[in-house]
DNA sequence: GAAAGAATGCTAAAAAGTTACATTTGGTGC
DNA sequence: GCACCAAATGTAACTTTTTAGCATTCTTTC
């Protein structure tokens, strides 16, 4: 299953190289095999946990028992913010993807960390409602549009912002996911796209010709959309 | 409309009163009337707000220019932290609900300020997190549950954990608007609960007579709820 | 206690989405 | 290059949800 990239900012992007230093220091590095289980949900272990190198895949368990892959952790990005700050178990199982190095920090030694440092907590407020602003634009879009103007906002944020035009590499299964329906309903969507030419389905790859346009028939559909 | 209380915590919990009366000196108090615009969607204006008095209403424009209400912001509750840390425009329209007193701190005034307590960026770190995770365990439930068993878990969240029954004053399109679904979907859902015998419906109100065995419904078709 | 307004109930048709099965596509080994 | 297999997409029947209209029931108020 492809998952798509997140293009989000990281903590090294707003702080200095000498905290870095400091949060790096307080925590143990630890390296994964290619597929061995990082957390389990449900894990009491608190504390944050820092992508060095190598890539994890956040996972949840579908009610039939399959394993549902819901994010991809890479270098950078963080996790154990709930456990660290809410005092909740893990909420997903995490398998690193490939060989993987992470660097956990236990949970009192990062409070005291921040402490001493306010820079990070800064840093990861701003991260939070980064990420908190993303989901409840999503739910917005996801309320307000049709699903092929969903999947057309999808498509879209594949792109760079200065792209005219592309091919993108996915499965309609892998845009099922994201949007969180069927992929025939996926299918019957792009269908709708392909029929207006604004994009091209081939296999296991959709080409969009203008992004420009694609772009316009979005904000056609959501006046209020600013992406 | 009825908008649902938030049970959410507020910076106040997390602040002892040295720091919260800093903050609170930081700021400029204006008084609303009731109805009056507090901020419009767009507006650039940066900084961080606390409701005093009173409370406000947050809303969006639909597509067919109605107002659609969407969030209810009570004594303590602050608004404003998309604008302060991530540049954004304001993301809604707020009115004051009843005569309203706020207190607008401005961006570049609050930045300074948390940089001197840090305790403050802590704690709306907590709160940004609490709200994260909420967003994310409702996208996920609406993924994986049928539409009585979303209600279910909505009418749920409107108890506290200890009440055994209770009835709650809603209408049915209420519901519906907080799950984003039409009002007769909403109805059909309901009536498949009251024929389980796990609610009855009433004019403006439902009761639950068994607040356990709703539970156990909902855990029954989501066994990964830890609500 | 009648009238008006608010909320729910009901119906039918159309649209959207799901499931299960069929078909097409692209690579692999010979 | 061809036969085959797995992966990806397409199709069709079925279910759910929406929309829209109107009917009914409940509440408030005069």
């Amino acid at each position: 299953m492809k998952v798509f990239r997140k293009k989000n900012k990281k903590l090294s992007d707003f702080l200095s190289e000498d905290v870095l230093e400091v949060l790096y220091a307080a925590g143990r590095e630890q390296s994964y095999d290619d597929g061995e289980m990082i957390q389990q949900r449900g894990d009491k272990w608190r504390g944050i946990s820092i992508v060095q190198t190598g890539e994890a895949i956040a996972a949840n368990v579908g009610r039939d028992g399959s394993i549902v892959p819901s994010a991809l952790i890479k270098p950078g990005d963080t996790f154990g913010e709930f456990t660290t700050f809410l005092d909740l178990p893990r909420s997903h199982t995490i398998f690193a993807n490939g060989r993987t190095k992470i660097r956990h920090i236990k949970r009192d030694r990062f409070l005291a960390l921040i402490e001493a440092e306010p820079a990070i907590s800064q840093a990861m407020l701003t991260l939070t409602l980064e990420r908190n602003y993303e989901l409840v634009s999503n739910l917005d879009s996801n309320r307000r549009l049709s699903l092929p103007a969903r999947v057309a906002r999808l498509l879209i944020a594949e792109f760079d912002k200065t792209e005219k035009a592309g091919t993108i590499v996915c499965r309609q299964e892998d845009l099922a996911f994201m949007i969180g329906v069927s992929r025939v309903a996926v299918g019957k969507a792009l269908d709708k796209l392909a029929a207006q030419s604004l994009i091209e389905t081939g296999y296991g790859k959709i080409h969009v010709p203008d992004t420009v346009a694609l772009k316009k028939y979005l904000r056609r559909q959501d006046p209020l959309s600013s992406t």
